[in-house]
DNA sequence: TAAAAAACGCAATTGACTTGCATTTTTTAG
DNA sequence: CTAAAAAATGCAAGTCAATTGCGTTTTTTA
């Protein structure tokens, strides 16, 4: 799935953020594993460092696109390697919150999709990005 | 847009809600204006009435599907009257947080249309929710 | 119209996330 | 390689959206 196969210090060389015991950390787990997970999830996985340091580098991870953040709508961020050769989208059960990968991609035929597979009740929320008119011509 | 011609009253009435001053108020808020909304836009336009009451009335009415929440990941939830005929997205400005209703529907068409009105660096979240196999044979 | 049920207002609380600051680790420059 | 500079960490305290407990007020029910 993608074609990105540096490893956890190449990336960060490459974002040009220092090599942390943590960071590396983080990053192997997030790139090992399959997401979107919690802080708290990470924060589980890598031996030490406290939950500030977690929030600190993941937001870094962030701001270089190393990771991309998944808004479920319940108040808690979670995170996934951001391999940028495999877009999919994600369906959380709204009862157990168990998040699983959704490969296809048109919206009514995802649905779908989603229903043949034995999920009841699907939904989905959408939203849009973008820099408007006024804030280019500032 | 939609068919839903009710008045606040009416709706509230047909959600088995108590009709009160406060709940009429940010109903005709939300019906008469286009959204979505942050906690803090509602009170700001309802004459009186604390926060705490207005996120219990607004729960409810999430509750009751009057409104529907929308996840823009800024860690505000927004709302807007649920008019169930009238299916469409947002797109908000990632600098000034400006949001604009976006009729069209498909996911590539569409970032094509909103960077032909403007807008620069389109990107969108999309995630889905249903309830699970596991879930349902509990 | 009185009793029961629901909603309100206020203050305190929760929980995800952030920040200040002293200490430690990593990077840079000589 | 090493010392100074820069950046990251750990801890504690703080922030902010949202929730909750509880006594009072409003709305609904019978």
């Amino acid at each position: 799935m993608g074609k990105d196969n540096r490893n956890s210090t190449q990336v960060l060389k490459d974002a040009k953020l220092s090599n942390t015991k943590i960071r590396k950390s983080i990053l192997e787990f997030l790139m090992q594993n399959h997401g979107p997970f919690s802080i708290d999830d990470i924060h589980k996985h890598i031996s030490n460092g406290d939950y500030a340091t977690v929030y600190r580098c993941i937001k870094k991870f962030e701001e270089h696109e190393i990771v991309k953040k998944c808004d479920f709508g319940d108040n808690i961020s979670r995170y996934e390697y951001k391999d940028c050769n495999h877009h999919h989208h994600h369906i959380m059960c709204r009862s157990c919150q168990k998040i699983t990968t959704v490969e296809y991609c048109f919206l009514k035929e995802m649905e779908k999709m989603l229903t043949d597979q034995g999920y009841k009740d699907v939904s989905h929320t959408l939203e849009f990005f973008g820099i408007c008119q006024d804030c280019q011509n500032e």
